[in-house]
DNA sequence: TAAACGATCTGCT
DNA sequence: GCAGATCGTTTAT
């Protein structure tokens, strides 16, 4: 395994989903493609509360689709969306409909793979969007609904150590509805931001 | 079964 | 910076 520390628990997705989300910042993300892990470090988060948050896919209820957003913490839920997929983590307890979307990490691992299976040679396109990060790690609906604490295919670490970061929280993007909350959270000094934030 | 709508990306200007 | 592409899911006939 690589030098990256230890994966995360399912207790440390059972917290509150603002807090995870900005916790989640600096972690790293890995997906282990033919036998080879690809991934980089978490730079971007939002955080999708329960039923409450109108912008929050669970906020209508359950249906067959998003079905995985209701499971236990730890749950990983692939939802499609203008024809990509996007990645989130499901977070707090099991049924309540709350998530945190992975929006962009600073690929480190693999980056020849990323760059194969997402036809794109620029380092800065490369991962910095939510559905430009599934595509380079080859997630789609298939990895719905796995679980992120034991699954031997994608896992998120730990690394301890790690460069220092200044996180800043921020609106959300792409959305119609509670446009205003910060439940957007970055590492402001990154190069790999799907969008860069106010100084 | 038809129509509308996105938690978006890309290419071109 | 902006318009156009794109397609599964949802909601409406």
């Amino acid at each position: 395994m690589l030098e990256c520390g230890e994966r995360l628990a399912k207790e440390f997705y059972a917290g509150d989903t603002k807090s995870v989300a900005r916790d989640l910042i600096g972690k790293a993300l890995l997906r282990k493609i033919e036998n080879e892990w690809v991934g980089g470090w978490i730079v971007e988060t939002e955080a999708y509360l329960a039923t409450r948050d109108p912008a929050s896919h669970s906020a209508r209820g359950k249906t067959p689709c998003n079905a995985s957003m209701f499971g236990p913490a730890g749950t990983l839920y692939v939802y499609p969306i203008h024809a990509k997929y996007c990645l989130n983590a499901v977070t707090e307890v099991e049924g309540a409909g709350c998530a945190v979307l992975i929006r962009a990490i600073e690929p480190v691992w693999g980056i020849e793979m990323m760059k194969d299976l997402r036809i794109q040679q620029d380092l800065r396109r490369l991962t910095s969007g939510p559905a430009m990060l599934c595509q380079a790690l080859g997630v789609d609906r298939n990895h719905d609904g796995l679980d992120l604490p034991t699954d031997d295919e994608i896992t998120i670490r730990n690394p301890g150590e790690s460069k220092k970061r200044r996180i800043v929280a921020a609106k959300r993007i792409g959305i119609s509805k509670a446009k205003d909350r910060l439940l957007r959270f970055v590492d402001a000094e990154s190069d790999f931001l799907s969008r860069r934030v106010a100084k």
